[in-house]
DNA sequence: TCAAAAGTGTTAGATTTACACCCATGA
DNA sequence: TCATGGGTGTAAATCTAACACTTTTGA
């Protein structure tokens, strides 16, 4: 059977992660130092490469447990990137993943252990090969998406402030929305629910805590923000 | 150098198209019976592999161009697909792409030579592997880029009345749109220019044609339909 | 002469935007 | 007591959607 495909070149596939987490009001991604050759020393996103027996979303989402050790991340496709000689050393095919994460869940030992850090989407440094335009396509597309479905949350503590959500989608839009309309909007959202806790860290008088209840959401799928 | 890479296995990548057409008011794609194992005589997506020294944007626009004979078609990536078992004889992973052309610069007799034909996008039938799904996550895509990007034309012949165009959007968004709001969005669109040219075939009494003028769309590049 | 497609404006309703003050509390 | 972030409603402006008739001409 290998007879047809043997005439044509096998090429090694990788996957790339572009993992966001939303802190102090920043968004951010987690990029490292290469700890290998070609590249070695030079920013990257965290990849790996794909297995024989894995299918591609299998190893994204093994890399990504392996470098967050959490499992069941938002993460979406933002497709393939495969110019000739985009890795100087071999023929590599990479198909580029974002993630959405929780910085609170996030251990900071792990992420320490990884020699990854959090770097703020605007202020990006020259990242090894194509990764660059990798991160500017996975900010399009997750922007596009925050904005027609309610995954917004998956950067959030499971217990957030509506201040806290306003400020995140400020930090994916890029620009500031009006209070009174953002939390009109939210009310009509009836699976954006509130709880009776409160949140006193990020105020004297103290905030109200909201929760996204899916169930709601798959009975009344109406989003928009 | 290969000693890192080496410990990795390698697999086949191939890239898959979907070729969208309109004609006679239907928006159509391009799907033939294959003609190799495995999935001999089955209904599939055109394709090819992509070779060692070729990117796969260029691997998509040589199969584009061999199946079409056209050059400079607009294409765009869908995406990566790559379950372990999509391909019944070997791993290969698949990048499909979607591609628009005008059916009447497409040369009948070599569509014919290919053993492809034109299917109505609602009625597309079972296909080879995991192709449904690539035809599926085409159209959002593509639905979504003519919403947004005045690309439409690149299915409509180089002239072509505002009926025309507005028969693409609909059958492109699958609903009727109301004409005369149509044609108010479209004349304040200053790109979208008319000609003095008329087009008898349509109608009696004969339609202005239109056409896309690029370098008045990129002086003021906002679309939307 | 009539069937068939081309072409053209107005209005009501819905949505979006702009905007400012009082409240509760810890320091 | 005061500085800080939390919380609330209204009105103007803009955008969207609904709607019907006249024109031209080939058959």
């Amino acid at each position: 059977m290998t007879g047809f495909y043997g005439e044509h070149s096998k090429v090694w596939v990788s996957v790339d992660c572009i993992i966001f987490g939303f802190d102090e009001g920043k968004l951010r991604i987690l990029v490292g130092k290469r700890q290998m050759d070609p590249g070695r020393g030079e920013w990257s996103l965290y990849g790996g490469f794909v297995r024989g027996d894995e299918s591609i979303d299998d190893a994204a989402n093994r890399v990504l447990y392996d470098l967050t050790g959490l499992r069941n991340l938002y993460m979406r496709q933002v497709g393939a990137f495969g110019s000739v000689d985009r890795d100087p050393g071999e023929r590599v095919i990479s198909i580029a993943y974002y993630a959405l994460i929780s910085v609170n869940e996030y251990d900071d030992q792990l992420r320490k252990q990884h020699g990854v850090e959090w770097v703020n989407i605007d202020e990006i440094p020259r990242l090894y090969s194509d990764h660059n335009e990798m991160v500017l396509k996975a900010r399009k597309l997750m922007r596009q998406k925050l904005s027609t479905e309610p995954v917004g949350f998956r950067l959030l503590p499971s217990l957030f402030t509506l201040t806290q959500l306003q400020h995140l989608y400020e930090a994916v839009y890029g620009e500031e929305l009006d209070k009174r309309n953002f939390r009109k909007r939210i009310k009509e959202m009836n699976f954006i629910e509130k709880t009776e806790l409160i949140d006193k860290k990020g105020s004297k008088r103290g905030a109200a805590l909201y929760r996204f209840n899916k169930r709601i959401y798959n009975e009344e799928p109406s989003f928009k923000l």
